[in-house]
RNA sequence: GGCCCGUUCGUCUAGGGGUUAGGACGCCAGGUUUUCAUCCUGGUAGCACGGGUUCGAAUCCCGUACGGGCUACCA
């Protein structure tokens, strides 16, 4: 297809989720694979919900994971503006034509009269019915209408569903859909402060920037019939762009993560949330019911529908439950489970609304890359590791599934420790030092790369480096006294304060060289490798989990390393004697 | 409740009339002659259920169940 055009159009409410870094990455892979254009649209027509930073938050994402919009703003192109809430103009002129031509109409009705209206029917529905008993432009006579636009009172302007007929549109992922327009309600285009909908703006500027394909979340297949009458109303269902709606991302599964450790702590945090939530509920026994709904895991499910004879505190919480464990991942499942759900942290007005990120878990953007990319579309072959180009490559939208995918961090775990092994030791050194600096450590340069380079297989984050390896920057703060007691003895305390002699002799402090000393001492003293490797291990770094034993001692350096030694077998002796 | 969408190991998935139902994560076991990790080998475990259609169904059709989305002057 010539010049595809594609969009990601996040409205800042706060920090991009990992739903829609996704639907952005799979935007940019079909454009990409197409030589198209990939643009950032900011869908900033709720003035309630705008947050400040949240533009910013989400350009920084974008350009963290590399994948960086073409168009957009303050990058410009030339269909701009690239804000909603620049375009303004735009949407009330192509309103004001779809009024004229009779596909859209004035409403008069307020927020409140409808919430009446809901309240007292909660299957009301604003339709080819209700309208008539409405107070709207259909319904009054054209001088009512007249005065009271004259009047300036405040009013909406609703898309005229047609009663009675199938809406037909063809969806990349879940082939033909079908709506019978009777369903539909008359959906508000113009709000009554004078901004457009999501439905009319996305149309309107879809259209005008020439988008050929909607790559969105599943929750938008729902409206997409609205949208295909709108652009049939405004003449343009010969430019319609081709629809493609993304399975979402759900929550793991409870029984994934409840466990006899984690279920106390669950289940209290549940009735908190809830509490705080619902305070009317508050003499409710919350946590009473959580910890037995956790227990019997099977039944999680079966026992969170609601019975006739629940009272109200229960049926509250089972419901608040239910949507807490099941569901559409969202951001507080993060903090729950203790894992990233946002690209970068967010530091919002609260420290409830603040969230660490992917980035400051300690994550490779490129491992978040092609974790994303294969939850709900893969290759059809069995390979697994993508860089970004290759996926550009062999991304095919007829491969995204259907179904929702559950969101799984040891996966995502996974492929960051993958790529951190892949990882140039230059570039990790340059990631790991702020851990270090942090930790009060200023180590040089080449010390960090070699550090890097011996651990990177024994860290799955960022952090482990510290966390593992802390040693490497620091005496051990302790001895795995266990280990000691089961191997060190103290009558070959003098033999090995020999061996100590011989590496103080070494000229060239190299692994090489430690080795061959070491295998000189251990066939002087018929000793094996098992009594004589994890002595040393134990002294250098306090644990007997670690990298090879001589590169560490020769990164550490002949001077520390053998104090190390002296400083380590005295403390043996003194573990074992006491 | 109504409408729309979906359902293959615990999780992500391949397979779309005849397969020993394949791979990956996780978990378990063994190996890689110091540990841990990496790596390698093996194991564990799955077609939601019921009816059809067919010589033959995980695969096609219909129902049921279950899950998800939408049902705002939010996106």
């Amino acid at each position: 297809m010539e010049n595809m055009r594609l969009r990601f159009a996040p409205s800042p409410t706060g920090a991009l989720h990992i739903g829609g870094v996704r639907t952005a990455l799979y935007n940019y892979l079909l454009a990409r694979k197409n030589g198209g254009t990939f643009i950032l649209r900011i869908e900033d027509t709720d003035q309630t919900r705008y947050v400040e930073g949240a533009e910013q938050y989400i350009v920084e994402a974008l350009e963290w994971l590399g994948i960086t919009p073409d168009e957009g703003p303050g990058i410009g192109g030339d269909f701009g503006p690239y804000r909603q809430s620049e375009r303004k103009d735009i949407y009330l002129k192509y309103t004001q034509q779809l009024i004229e031509s009779g596909h859209a109409y004035y409403a008069f009705d307020t927020s409140e009269e409808l919430d009446v209206a809901r309240e007292k029917d909660p299957t009301f529905k604003y339709d080819a019915m209700a309208r008539l008993r409405m107070r709207n432009s259909i319904s009054m006579s054209a001088e009512e209408v007249e005065a009271a636009l004259d009047e300036g009172i405040p009013h909406v302007v609703r898309l005229k569903v047609p009663d009675n007929e199938t809406i037909l549109f063809e969806d990349i992922v879940r082939g033909e859909v079908a709506f019978d327009s009777s369903e539909l309600d008359d959906k508000v285009l113009l709000k009554a402060d004078g901004m457009p909908t999501y439905h009319m703006a996305n149309v309107v500027d879809d259209r005008l920037m020439e988008i050929t394909h909607v790559v969105r979340g599943e929750e938008w297949l729902s409206s997409t019939a609205h949208h295909v009458l709108l652009y049939r109303s405004l003449g343009w269902e010969q430019e319609m762009p081709a629809f493609a709606h993304l399975p979402l991302i759900l929550k793991p599964a409870p029984e994934s993560y409840l466990d006899k450790s984690t279920i106390p702590a669950m289940a209290s945090r549940m009735a908190e949330e809830f509490a705080r939530k619902y305070p009317e509920h508050a003499g409710y026994k919350a946590e009473v019911f959580a910890l037995q709904t956790f227990q019997d895991k099977k039944n999680i499910p079966a026992n969170l529908k609601e019975k006739e004879k629940d009272q109200a505190g229960k049926a509250a919480f089972k419901a608040f439950l239910k949507s807490a464990l099941y569901g559409k991942l969202s951001k507080r499942d993060g903090d729950r489970l203790g894992f990233p759900v946002f690209p970068l942290s967010w530091k919002g007005a609260t420290a409830e609304d603040s969230f660490t990120g992917f980035r400051e878990y300690g994550f490779l953007p490129e491992a978040v890359l092609n974790f994303l990319a294969l939850l709900g579309w893969n290759p059809g072959d069995e390979q697994e590791m993508f860089k970004l180009e290759e996926l550009v490559d062999i991304f095919s939208p007829e491969r995204i599934n259907k179904s929702g995918s559950r969101f799984n961090i040891d996966k995502a775990k996974w492929f960051n420790q993958q790529y951190m092994i892949k990882a140039d030791d230059a570039r990790l050194a340059r990631l790991v030092r702020p851990i270090l600096e942090a930790n009060g450590q200023q180590p040089s340069d080449a010390f960090v790369e070699g550090f890097v380079s011996l651990m990177k297989e024994r860290a799955v984050t960022l952090p482990d480096f510290w966390e593992n390896g802390y040693y490497f920057f620091e005496r051990p703060r302790s001895y795995e006294e266990k280990m000691i007691q089961k191997r060190w003895q103290p009558e070959r305390s003098e033999q090995f304060a020999e061996l100590v002699k011989d590496m103080e002799q070494l000229t060239n402090f190299s692994a090489d060289e430690i080795k061959a000393a070491a295998e000189r001492f251990m066939e002087k003293h018929e000793l094996k490798f098992g009594e004589v490797l994890p002595m040393l291990r134990l002294a250098q770094a306090g644990t007997m989990k670690g990298p090879a034993i001589f590169e560490m001692m020769e990164l550490l350096g002949q001077e520390e390393a053998i104090a190390r030694l002296k400083l380590g077998f005295e403390a043996f002796d003194n573990i074992v004697q006491s």
